[in-house]
Order: C-alpha cells, then structure tokens, then sequence
DNA sequence: ACGCCCGCCTGTAAGC
DNA sequence: TGCTTACAGGCGGGCG
C-alpha cells in the first residue's frame, strides 16, 4: 500500500519526468477515479492544454502543480500506481482509468484496480486564500515538518490515544499508514496500544527519531514493495524496503533484535505484527 | 474525544 | 475440483 515513503519516490521521479509537458489530452476511463467532479468532462476541461510547472507532496497525496495555479492532486488509495508511458503504442494495463497525453513524452496513466485511488483539481487559490482547501485536515508532514521532540511531546501529550491509531491518524501527522506505523514501533521500542500520554521523555526522543528515520531510510530504498502488494514506481520497478522490515507481515518469524517471536494481533480492524519482548 | 465498525472495491488465497 | 469466504486496507462517516 502506497504510504509516505512511495509517494515521495514517485514524487522524486516526477519532477524529473513530467515538469516542464504540457497536457494535450486527457481521458478518462473509470469516472469512479475523478468522483469529486460534476463529471469526466468537466476534470479534463480543467487540465487540458496546460502545462505541468511543479511537484510537491503532502502525506499521501501528489501535489502537481500547473501553470495558471490549479494543482492535479493525485491520491493513489490502496492499490493506485502511476505509470510513465514514453511511447503512447504501449499496451495499457488492466484497470487504467486515467490517460494523460502529453503533447511531446508519452503519457502519464493512472491503474487502479481496487479503485480506492482519486484525481481531482483543486482551483488556484484566490488572493487571500489558502492553497488547497480539500488537504487542510491534514496534520504535519514528519519528513517536511521538522521539529523539536519537545514539541512533539506536548503533541502527543494532548491526546490520549493509542500510539498506532495515532500514527496513523492522518490529521494528527500526515503520511503514515499501517506498515510503517508498525515498523516505527518497533523501531521505537514501543507498543501499538501504548497511550500517547503516557510516554517518559526518553520514550518520546525514540519515537520522534524512529518515525523519522524509518521513512527516511525507506524512501532511500524507494519504498516497499510486498508479494501481496501493488506497489511499482514510475517506471514498474519494486522497492528494496521490505527486505529491512522488522515486525510488518513478519507473524510466527523471529525478532531480529532478540529472536522473540513476532506476533499479530487486530487492532481497529487492521492487522497489527510486533514483537512482545522488545516493545513496551 | 476516542475506539470501533461499515462501505467502498478487486485480486488472491484459504477453507469446505 | 469448485464454490464460498476471508483478507488486504485508506478514508469518510456513523455510532456508542
């Protein structure tokens, strides 16, 4: 599942790929992909002959902006994958739902099978206003947002919830889904249903440095990439990260760290693996 | 405020 | 062998 680390790596080879094209045509052939508008139509009339200027990220989201100050924002759900065509002669994929064509470079397509993922513009921001009023709910991005673990403790602080939930809360910190919150904890040393509120400062510094190092190191490894999983960059390649993990998909498997054995519970209905010697 | 469940989806795999 | 069920989970909404 595309979380923080994914995104960013295809974000990373976007802005090397597609910066600078203008958009000829865009089709559209699964309308469940671009809900938020009135219809197929009016998405493509909102892209069509304009040219792609930038390419940010926020959590989970692709950010790319145009030109005349719309932005493309590209959610990719559970099982979306963005392929970067160079030649538009190429076999389509089952379950491409969005072609853009560029006038010169191929295409940019959207697969999706599970069709979780979404397109939408968002409008240019009028004077005065923010950018991108269908994000505002989103939390601080750990890898842009830096700050002080003090200030993370008083975060975590005002909240009393379990840590997993919370990492995975996406208006509290933006980016984080199951498997990384998993391989935080662990890395952190800390239960998923440990309350925020109840961390020592030294428990605090060893989340704030997990979180961030874990999806650090995993854009590094261009993210993971499990049997089960979709996930596939630009160009169709896997990532390396899941040879790192530690405790996500690792259930009856020894702990790396001192041979206990990992297991899995359901939390919140989401599958939970961890180890319950090293985590407290 | 928080935990938990559902519905939305399809492909894969396990179970009977 | 073949059908049915479970599972994977991001996100928004609802409920207790």
């Amino acid at each position: 599942m595309p979380e923080l680390p994914e995104v960013e790596t295809i974000r990373r080879d976007l802005q090397s790929e597609v910066v600078g094209r203008k958009i000829k045509t865009v089709e559209v052939r699964n309308g469940r992909t671009v809900r938020r508008h009135q219809s197929a139509k009016h998405f493509r009339a909102r892209l069509e002959g304009h040219t792609l200027k930038s390419i940010d990220r926020a959590g989970k989201y692709l950010l790319l902006g145009l030109e005349d100050g719309q932005t493309l924002v590209v959610h990719l759900g559970m099982s979306g994958q963005l392929q970067r065509a160079k030649n538009v002669k190429v076999a389509k994929a089952p379950h491409t739902h969005v072609v853009i064509t560029f006038t010169q470079g191929g295409q940019l397509r959207f697969v999706d099978p599970r069709t979780f993922g979404e397109l939408f513009v968002s409008a240019a921001p009028e004077d005065g206003q923010p950018a991108l009023p269908e994000l505002s709910h989103l939390g601080f991005d750990p890898l842009e947002d830096v700050m002080s673990w003090e200030k993370f403790w008083v975060l975590l602080a005002a909240r009393k919830s379990g840590l997993k939930a919370l990492l995975m809360d996406q208006e509290f910190v933006a980016g984080i889904g199951n498997l990384y919150a998993d391989e935080i904890l662990f890395a952190a040393g800390l239960r998923y249903d440990r309350l925020s509120n109840s961390l020592s400062s030294q428990e605090v510094r060893r989340l704030y440095r997990a979180m961030v190092e874990t999806l650090a190191e995993a854009v590094k490894r261009r993210g993971s990439s499990l049997a089960d999983e979709q996930y596939r960059d630009l160009f169709g390649e896997v990532g390396d990260y899941q040879d790192q993990h530690q405790a996500y998909d690792r259930e009856g498997q020894a702990c790396r760290r001192c041979r206990a054995t990992i297991v899995k519970v359901k939390s919140g209905g989401r599958s939970t693996y961890f180890c319950d010697h090293c985590q407290v």
